[in-house]
DNA sequence: TATGAATGAGTATTCATTCAT
DNA sequence: GATGAATGAATACTCATTCAT
C-alpha cells in the first residue's frame, strides 16, 4: 500500500511495524489537512500535529513537505488505479465496460476529492508524477481501444472522444463529491453518468 | 470593469485616472503569477512587479494578498457571466441554446483557466463568494428550465441532469485547456461537446 | 503662539493667514492623536487625516514628522510657562508663591497631559529641547532661590529639595489628569496640593 | 518567576529547562531595550538580537511584539509589588510604616524605570493589565487604611489623600531615576521623600 | 528514535516621504 | 499651493528545516 515511490524521496526505508504506521499516519494526516485548511495552510507542522508525532519525526520520514504530497498522490490514484483494473479484463460490449468503469471509478473516489484537488493545485511543485501519468496514459489507452473496436470509424480518431469522455465523467464526479455528495451514495449520480456516456457513446455511432 | 465588488475590501478607493488603472494591472499581474507559477509561489512582491508597481502601490489598494484573488476570482466570472448572458435570450430547441451556450462558455475560457483553477484551489481563504454563487446558481435554474421544456417527463426531476450537464461540460472545457489547448483554437473540441451534449439529451428524452 | 522654533525645522515660513491656520491644524491633530492613539500608532497620514489636510500638504509645512512633535512639546510648555510667568514676579511668604504656582500649573495641564506623556515618551527621537530645558531650569531655579530665601539654613544645599517638590507636584498632577480628573475641576487636588506643600516646607524648616 | 500571566498570550508552553530559559531572556532583553532606545526604536529582531536567539525563537513564543510587553509590564509590577508586601504587616506608626515603604518602593524601582515608563507609554496597545490594577489598587487601599488609622477625622475622606500621596512618591522617583539616579543610591533622595512624607501627614492631622 | 527548541530565509505589511498632476 | 498616487526601506511575522537533548 506505501511501497516508497519514484516520485517521493523518503528519507529512510521503514522496515518495522512501527514506523510503516507513521509513514501512512502522516500521509493520511496530510490528505486530512489538505482537504480541510487547503495548501497555503497546510504546514509541516501541522501535518505533524494531525498525524499525531513531532515534527522532528515528521523528518525523520520525509525529506521534505513536498515529498508527502508525492506519496499521497501515489497513494490515491493508486487506490483509483486498483478498482479500474479489476474491470478492463472481459468486456462484452462498449456499455457494459464503460458502465463498469464509471461504477469503479465512483467507488475509488468518495472522499479524496477534496485533498486531490488539492495536490492538483500544487502540480506546479510536484515533480512530474511519473507513475500517475502512466495510469492516466492507460486509461486513456484503454478508452481508445474501446472506442476503436466499438465505433464504425474507418479511419478512427478516437483520441479525442476518449480525452472528452474522461474529463466529462471526472468533472461531474468531482463536482458532486464537493456539492452534492449525497447523489453518490444513493446511485442517482451514477444513473446520470451512465445516461451521458451512453448518449455520447451513440452520436459517435452515427458519425 | 473593475467596479467595486461586495467581496473585495478595497483599502482606497482610487480617485484619479491614474490609481484606476494601477488596480487593474494588479489584478491583471494576479492572473498572470497565479496561471504560470501557481498560488504557493506567487508573492505579493512578485505581483507588485509583474504588474510594473511597488509593494506599496499594491497595499495602497488592496488590504492583504487574498484579497486580489477576492477581486480576480470576481473579475473572472463576471467577464464568463457577460458572455453567457448574452444567450440566455431566444432558443427555439434545446438543442439549439445548448450549443450557443457551449460555444460562449468556451469562448470566455480561453486563457483564464490557470488562473481560475488555482483560485478554485484558494477557496478555504476567499470569503464565500456570494456573487459566483449567484452566477452559478442562476446558470443552473436557466438549465433545469431548458429540461423541463423540452424533455417529455410528467414528473420533471431534472436538477441533477442539469448539474450533471454543467460539470461534464466544465470539466472537459478545464481539462481540454490545461492538457489539449489546441482543441480550443481548432473548434475540435467543441465540436465533441456538442455530440456530448446532444447525446444526453437524447438519453434523457428516452426515460 | 506658533512663532517658528529652534526645535522644529519648519519648511517654510508662512505668511499668509490661511498658512498659519494649517500650521496650528496640524499640530493639534497631533496633540489628539498621541492622546487617543498613542505614539506607536500615530501616522503621518493620521495627523494629517484629523487635521484635515493632505499628507502632501502636511509635508509642505514639516520636513519630518518628529518636527511636528517638536512644535508641540514647545507649544504646551510654552502655555504652562506663560502661566507660571505670571507668578514668578513678587511673593511675600514662600507659601502664598508655591500656592500661586500650583494653582497656575494645574491651571495649564487641564487637557494635555495625554499627549505630553507620549511626548515624554518620544524623548529618545526628540531633539534636545532647548528652550523646554531652559523653561525647566528656570522654574527650578527660581524654586531654589525661594527655598534658599524662606529656609534658615547655613548652608543652603536646597537644589533636591526643589527638585523633589517639581516632581512631586507633576506625579499627582499628571496622576489626577489621568485617574481622577474631578478633582482637578473641583479645586480638592489643589486644595491637597497645597497642603503636600505646605507641609514639605514645614519639615525641611525643622532640620 | 515568569509564570504564564493572564496578560500575556504566549505562544507555546515552555516544556523543557532550556525554553523557560529562553523566555526569560527575552523579556529582559525587552526591558533593556525599551530602557536603551525607546519603544519606537524597539524591533522584534533587535529585542531578539540582544536576547541572543533568533527572530523565528521570539516568535515561537510571543504572538507579537505587543505581548512581550504585557509580560515585561506583569513581570516589574510583580517585583515591586513583592517588595511591597513584606511591609504592610507590622506598622506601629503612621511614620514608621510610610518610611518602610517609601523605603522598599526606591529600592524595587532601581533599574526598571526606564523600561517601566516606556510600558506606561504603550498604554495604549496593551491589553488592561489586570493584575497591575489589583496591585494598585490594593497598594491604594492599604494607604486609606492607614490614614484613616492615624487621622484624627470624625468622617474620614482619605481617598484622595493616599492617591496624592501614592503619585507624589511616584513622581519623585520616576524624575530621580531619570534625571538624578546618583540621590537614588547615596539615600540624599530617601531622606527628602521621607520629609515629604512626613510633612504632608502632619499637614492632613492638623485639619 | 523521538522530541521540540532553535534557526533564518522568505513573505507580508507599514508608513515616512517624494513627486507628478 | 494642494492633492493623493507612488515609492521602498524598515519591520512584523511565518514556516520549512536542523540539531541538541
Amino acid at each position: 500500500m506505501n511501497e516508497p515511490t519514484g516520485g517521493s524521496r523518503r528519507r529512510r526505508r521503514p522496515k518495522q511495524q512501527r514506523s510503516r504506521a507513521t509513514v501512512d499516519a502522516i500521509v493520511e494526516a496530510a490528505r486530512r489537512s489538505l482537504g480541510r485548511y487547503g495548501a497555503l495552510r497546510t504546514t509541516a507542522e501541522q501535518i505533524a500535529r494531525i498525524a499525531g508525532v513531532s515534527i522532528g519525526t515528521f523528518y525523520q520520514y520525509f525529506p521534505d513537505k513536498i515529498s508527502v504530497y508525492s506519496d499521497l498522490l501515489d497513494h490515491l490514484s493508486g487506490r483509483l488505479h486498483r478498482q479500474l483494473e479489476s474491470v478492463s479484463a472481459p468486456a462484452t460490449t462498449a456499455e457494459g465496460a464503460l458502465s463498469a468503469i464509471v461504477s469503479a471509478y465512483l467507488g475509488a473516489l468518495r472522499d479524496n476529492v477534496a485533498a486531490a484537488q488539492q495536490l492538483l493545485g500544487q502540480r506546479h511543485l510536484l515533480e512530474p508524477p511519473e507513475r500517475l501519468q502512466a495510469r492516466h496514459k492507460q486509461l486513456h489507452t484503454w478508452l481508445v481501444g474501446l472506442f476503436d473496436q466499438h465505433l464504425p470509424n474507418d479511419a478512427p480518431q478516437n483520441d479525442l472522444p476518449a480525452f472528452v469522455l474522461l474529463k466529462a465523467v471526472h468533472g461531474v464526479a468531482h463536482g458532486a463529491t464537493l456539492e452534492k455528495p449525497e447523489t453518490l451514495a444513493d446511485g442517482s449520480l451514477e444513473h446520470e453518468l451512465l445516461a451521458l456516456v451512453r448518449g455520447y457513446l451513440a452520436e459517435r455511432k452515427k458519425q
